[in-house]
DNA sequence: TATATTGTTACACC
DNA sequence: TGGTGTAACAATAT
């Protein structure tokens, strides 16, 4: 379940292995998983077999230029003005493989007794060779993720880059902007706030609710009701636990696996994320585990008022 | 077989 | 018009 500390480990590794590398060879598995232009997610799931080919047309032959991030979106920039880009959604997968190891089984999946396995899998869906003989697979089990094949000057109609709010990594992501963010959303619960990609980009369900946690404030509370040094807290918060995140190499909760195939680390520092039931770190109270807007909240009902 | 899962969009309502 | 809340959607493992 990548969020932005995922995706920019994930970025990181890809930029190192793969700039200025060239794809010989392009294969798709699953057509509906690629397109080109920027289309909207609807008109994705056609599994038009042009898009398809001219997805492979497009990027075969190309130099890869650089990978950068915007939110929770990887864009592998070509040389020649266009770029591909790729969301990972829930289950995507990014596993690049030098010529050397292309044989070597992988752990894909963050489950103790899964089995290891030679690429491609069942769930990979797109293949790209290198010149050098190296490959990147795009993995997904659930198939809700895509990759996207743009030009350049469409980047900025591309509905979902074109709405996400200000990267909360970033220097220009100030104190006073989050505030200014918040004052407009009085009436929105603090969790669902945070969840919001046109708010703030990149935060998903695992580091909202240990941002909350850190931040010692429920996810229940509307913003509204915050105080100064919640607010302040908050976005301390946003900072602290997503770059740390980044630091560790992402959080390999269930499928994220890093391009290299090894895992994350942060996951093990996690103090309410998939601790419902346990007790709290600090405190000693049961972990609280509340459904509401159809996504799960953990807290400690204690430490966070 | 029903359910849980998540990032994002669509849509209804005020 | 735009903020807000809710439902829907993708597909699969368990």
């Amino acid at each position: 379940m990548p969020e932005l500390p995922e995706v920019e480990t994930v970025v990181r590794e890809l930029r190192a292995k793969i700039r200025n590398k060239k794809i010989t060879k392009v294969k798709v598995f699953l057509p509906k998983i690629v397109s080109v232009g920027p289309k909207t997610l609807s008109n994705i799931r056609k599994n038009n077999p042009v898009m398809v080919k001219r997805f492979i047309s497009g990027t075969t032959g190309k130099i890869i230029k650089n990978v950068t991030r915007r939110a929770k979106m990887i864009i592998i920039d070509l040389k020649g003005d266009s770029a591909i880009l790729v969301h990972l959604k829930m289950t995507g997968q990014l596993i690049y493989l030098s010529k050397n190891n292309l044989q070597k089984p992988l752990r894909l999946l963050n489950i103790p007794n899964i089995k290891p396995v030679i690429l491609p899998s069942k769930w990979t869906h797109v293949i790209f060779d290198f010149s050098d003989g190296s490959k990147l697979f795009y993995n997904d089990m659930r198939q809700f993720g895509y990759v996207k094949l743009v030009e350049d000057n469409q980047i900025t109609q591309v509905p979902e880059l074109k709405d996400y709010g200000p990267e909360p990594l970033l220097t220009n992501f100030t104190i006073v902007k989050f505030v200014s963010i918040l004052h407009n959303r009085p009436k929105m619960k603090i969790k669902q706030f945070l969840l919001n990609p046109n708010l703030i980009a990149g935060i998903g369900n695992i580091y909202s609710d240990e941002i909350l946690f850190y931040s010692k404030v429920r996810p229940t509370r509307t913003v509204q009701t915050l105080s100064r040094t919640e607010r302040a807290r908050l976005y301390k918060g946003i900072k602290k636990i997503l770059s740390e995140a980044v630091k560790k190499g992402g959080s390999s909760v269930g499928d994220f696996v890093r391009p290299s195939g090894k895992w994350g680390s942060y996951g093990k520092v996690h103090k309410v994320y998939g601790l419902s039931g346990k007790p709290c770190q600090i405190c000693g109270t049961l972990i609280k585990s509340i459904k509401f807007n159809g996504r799960t909240s953990s807290y400690c009902p204690k430490c966070q008022k």
